[in-house]
DNA sequence: TAATCAATTGTTACCGATAACAGAATAGTA
DNA sequence: TACTATTCTGTTATCGGTAACAATTGATTA
């Protein structure tokens, strides 16, 4: 209810020195700056948003450009759009969820982009005129925020290592992009630190296909295996293929999935995973973002963010297997 | 970039008369109304929603008080909240999550409730000062939104009344809410339409407690059972403990879910369920509550969705279980 | 015919903030 | 001492809209 003038009436200064105090508190004097403190905690001040938009000229919208076909039953991205629907509520953004085909509609003070391929860099990002910040790494000098996937993927593959697996398979997404591939060199440097042979898989992101990939390789084995694969999806299918089998998991069978968002929970026993943090990353893409916009749009860098091991009944048996409930934190 | 006043420039009026024309327009005559829409469309006029919001007293805020425990990886909460997001931004306003504990902070022009429990009316609902809609049914006289759940578990029970099911049990969740209560009440009327004796066990809404009790059941009886479940969670477990019983389903047990987000999918075979759409309830609880902003929180009644039948391997043996994709709609 | 009225359009002030400029006070320098 | 810098604070104009009021016009009525 309390504005600017208020403060200023209250404090005995002009509105300006009011206004000073919040955008550039080191240009006004300590004493009355102190003074503007005290009357901004009494009356409870709440800066209008509108008003400021309107002066600088800002829309205080956000658009998110999502490239990929997006399921909304799909829990990484709804994970995602909490983070960012979460941060940008904190700075009074909001938020806009476009497309391919809507993404020129309306105007935006920054843009966040996810599921982008690499031909989407020429055609869409780089015609972008409002400061830009990537979901997922890449190799055109955008800034960025992503998990670090090779060290995700080395965790994983020594976690299974330590059990002390040999036959150990990778079970990845046959897409070329980074994000994949650092997964990939993940898997492999760690087998070549033991010097095992790596041996891979692509296939579609489906967890039917590696339920087929699975069944048709057990099979044709008697040995323990271990599939380690790029995704929680992939993962579910492969300990399906493993019950229809009649196969033991985690005994006769073990798997690591990766994600850590909802499926391997779905999973039954519960699936070995590969934790990214996406509501934390959803709300650093928006700080990051932020950061741009107010700096003009000057390049600000990457943040990659630490994965985490989860350790589940589809690798260890005696793995407690009830889910932990995470709840929506931050939100206060 | 055009403004009110570029506008009015160009169609030789006052920007008076541009305002008219879009809030107004009956108060303004044909012939200048023409001249004006003309001008906007050769600007492309864009409206600046900051400054309509700053003149108006508006906070293009609207909060979303969420009162239960809402788990981000919760496939269900995250498509509403996409649904209410996607509609926000239409109308330029953004979106505040708010808890228990925060809902007080920060101003806003209205409220959705969702999660909310009987107690909740007295001590939270009624001091709101703004505008409010709720999510779900309520006897309490609030304006809301909700899917019919009677009609829904009517659906479901003659689904497999239909098949020539006798042995029909009901499996709930033991809390006092209306949206229960009226589950319940479907299956009970569909069961007394054909002289069946309701039987009728509630439990806490968790896969795990499910296949526990389903279980016990299945154990102490040779007949063909079906589990009519007033979730998925709980259609869940009583698939797995069918499964490893060694039963098969659905010949020896048939399963039925409610709500057909996300999990009636993970579940294998794929369960028969009720869908409700929850990314259009998310949009039409945005809809009533900007209706109820702008007629200054007059009543503005309630909406009640249809639920949908979605018949699939948990029910009946020949369906085609691959999930069919359903993207995010309305981003066109 | 003059007064009244309704319909339409324009004028002015203001919402709450900030930028740009102007002025005052203090400190430093010739 | 007088003059220039520097630091701090205030004044004015403005962002893009809308409400309230004023003005103009032609029609209606006493």
């Amino acid at each position: 209810m309390a504005t600017l003038s208020d403060v200023a009436k209250k404090a005995v200064v002009s509105k300006m020195t009011v206004s000073r105090v919040i955008n550039h508190p080191e240009q006004v004097s300590d004493e009355l700056r102190k003074l503007v403190y005290n009357a901004m905690k009494e009356l409870k001040y709440v800066p209008n948003y509108a008003a400021r938009a309107l002066v600088q000229n800002r829309t205080q919208v956000v658009k998110l450009l999502i490239l990929e076909e997006m399921d909304t039953t799909e829990p990484y991205y709804m994970n995602l759009l909490a983070g960012i629907a979460i941060e940008l509520d904190q700075h009074h953004y909001s938020l806009q969820l476009v497309t391919r085909n809507s993404h020129t509609i309306g105007k935006c003070d920054g843009v966040i982009v996810t599921g982008m391929r690499r031909e989407d860099f020429a055609h869409i990002i780089a015609q972008l005129d409002q400061p830009v910040v990537l979901f997922g790494q890449n190799e055109q000098g955008y800034d960025y925020i992503d998990v670090d996937n090779r060290k995700g993927m080395q965790m994983a593959t020594e976690h299974v290592l330590s059990l002390g697996c040999k036959h150990i398979l990778f079970y990845g997404i046959d897409i070329n992009e980074p994000f994949m591939a650092s997964r990939l060199e993940g898997f492999k440097r760690s087998m070549e630190h033991v010097h095992l042979k790596p041996q891979i898989c692509l296939m579609k992101n489906s967890s039917h296909v590696a339920q087929f990939e699975a069944e048709k390789i057990l099979r044709s084995t008697e040995r323990r295996t271990v599939f380690v694969c790029a995704s929680d999806r992939l993962g579910i299918g492969v300990v399906r293929a493993a019950q229809c089998l009649g196969l033991n998991v985690p005994g006769d069978v073990a798997v690591t999935g990766f994600d850590g968002v909802f499926l391997d929970r779905i999973s039954h026993p519960q699936l070995t995973t590969i934790r990214q943090p996406i509501v934390e990353m959803g709300k650093a893409l928006v700080s990051l973002l932020l950061e741009k916009i107010n700096q003009n749009g000057k390049k600000v860098g990457h943040r990659i963010f630490e994965p985490e091991l989860i350790v589940r009944g589809s690798t260890i048996q005696s793995v407690q297997t009830l889910p932990k409930e995470s709840k929506l934190l931050g939100m206060n």
